[in-house]
This record gives C-alpha cells, structure tokens and sequence, in this order.
DNA sequence: ATTTCATGGGTCATAAAAGATCCATTTAGG
DNA sequence: CCTAAATGGATCTTTTATGACCCATGAAAT
C-alpha cells in the first residue's frame, strides 16, 4: 500500500520553522553542512532534509542535530528536563491504564 | 551497514517527555490508541512507538500526532508561526549562501 | 577573474520504519 | 466476578529513509 501522507498547515510551519532554526544554528556557527552532518554521525543529504523542513527525516535525529547547534523544543537544561519527565510519569501513574472511551479531564499545564 | 546510532541525554529527555505528553493529551481527551492511531493515519504500533519517545518515528508523523492531541512544540498558532517562518526567511536571506569556516555571529532570540 | 569549496541534486544498494495481521495479557466496568 | 475491549508484543511484507558516491552549479576569498 502506497504511503500518501498528508500534513496539517501547523505541522509544516513547525517543521519549516525548525528546519530553518537550525540552518541558522548552524550559520551562527561558522558550520558547513558537511562538518554538522559528520558532527550529527548523518549524511549531508540527511540533514539537508532536515534543514528544508521535511517530515520523513527520524525524529531522534532531527532532536539530536537541533541540540548540536544549540535549538532545543523545551528551553530547558538536562536537569529540568528530567524533573518534568519524572512529573509526567507520575501524572501518567495516576491515570487509568487503559481509556474506555467516555472523556475524560486531566490537568495539562506543561 | 548497520545504523547503530547513539543519542544525547537531552535527546532522549526530549523524546520521552514528548511521548508521554502525547500519551497524556490522548488521554485527556479518551481516545484509545487505536482510535488515535486511525485519526493520524498510522497504525497502533507507530503510534506507540512514539509514545514510548522512540527516536526512529519520522518527524512530520510525531509533530501531527502531538498536534492531534493538542500539544504544540512552538506554543503558538498558526499565524504566529507564519510570522515567526517569515522572519527567519529574511534573516536566512541576509545570511551569505555558504559557509567558509569562519565563526560568524547572527543574532538568534526566538 | 580564477580557483576553491559549499551546496543542490541524482542514482543505487541497504537498513529500517511502517503497515497488516496475529495472539496474549491486562483492565475497565457492568 | 466476568466479559468486552484496550494494550503489549510478535511476525511478515512493503515502502521509505539513509548512506555512499557522483557531478553540476554557484558563491566566496584571494
């Protein structure tokens, strides 16, 4: 079965405005695309995906050469990120494991 | 060649705490996974996989299934983040085309 | 202007993700 | 308790991304 993905408007700016934080990165830098690529363990054709803002890349990878060049999605340190990870796991604790579908209210303040 | 790739802490961190926001909003709104999955267009499996803040799931998928369920990565609307591309345009576009290895600077407050 | 090098884009082989079914287990709810 | 349904996980196939080259173009620095 052939994959025709189609993408909300919000996911594409997102993804373009990403892709596009990241060339700047990289520019602010001083790097080329081939020295971010190696950096990165892809290939420049990889991050030239990235850079353009298209969905197929990985997401991992996508993450990763955002913090190479210092573009992180929660402007948060490592420690921090921990505690609202460690938060969620308790929020997600406290819920029913599984959803019976009839809505239901959570808090959501992240 | 295999593709044995490693990820940084903050990576991971990042990835985690995405999935579990999906998972949580998808909750909120009692969806089960199959329901969810149906709506994005993709399969239980995917889906979980990027709840469990897997970093192999393409991007655009993970940025549509968090949209889905209301979590935003630029917590903006849409014609926000219109705005904010277009800036970046005109700051690419002032950019020299290529990099020859030398540290410039750019102004970078988004 | 000339040369060097970054970037854009193409091809081909391969590894991995995604899809399609399965079945087992767990859990919500009557 | 019991049962229907949600979730977790396995396997097999198809589709896609990635990597490794390669070449053309265009920009940058001398």
């Amino acid at each position: 079965m052939k994959r025709t993905r189609s993408y909300s408007r919000v996911t594409k700016q997102a993804l373009s405005i990403l892709g596009k934080l990241v060339k700047l990165g990289r520019m602010e830098r001083g790097l080329t695309a081939a020295e971010l690529a190696e950096r990165a363990g892809i290939t420049r054709k990889t991050l030239r995906r990235i850079e353009y803002g298209e969905p197929g890349p990985e997401i991992g990878t996508v993450f990763e050469v955002a913090a190479l060049v210092g573009v992180r999605l929660f402007k948060f340190d490592e420690r921090t990120l921990a505690m609202h990870n460690a938060r969620l796991d308790e929020k997600l604790t406290l819920l029913p494991k599984s959803v019976r579908s009839s809505g239901r209210e959570v808090d959501d303040d992240f």
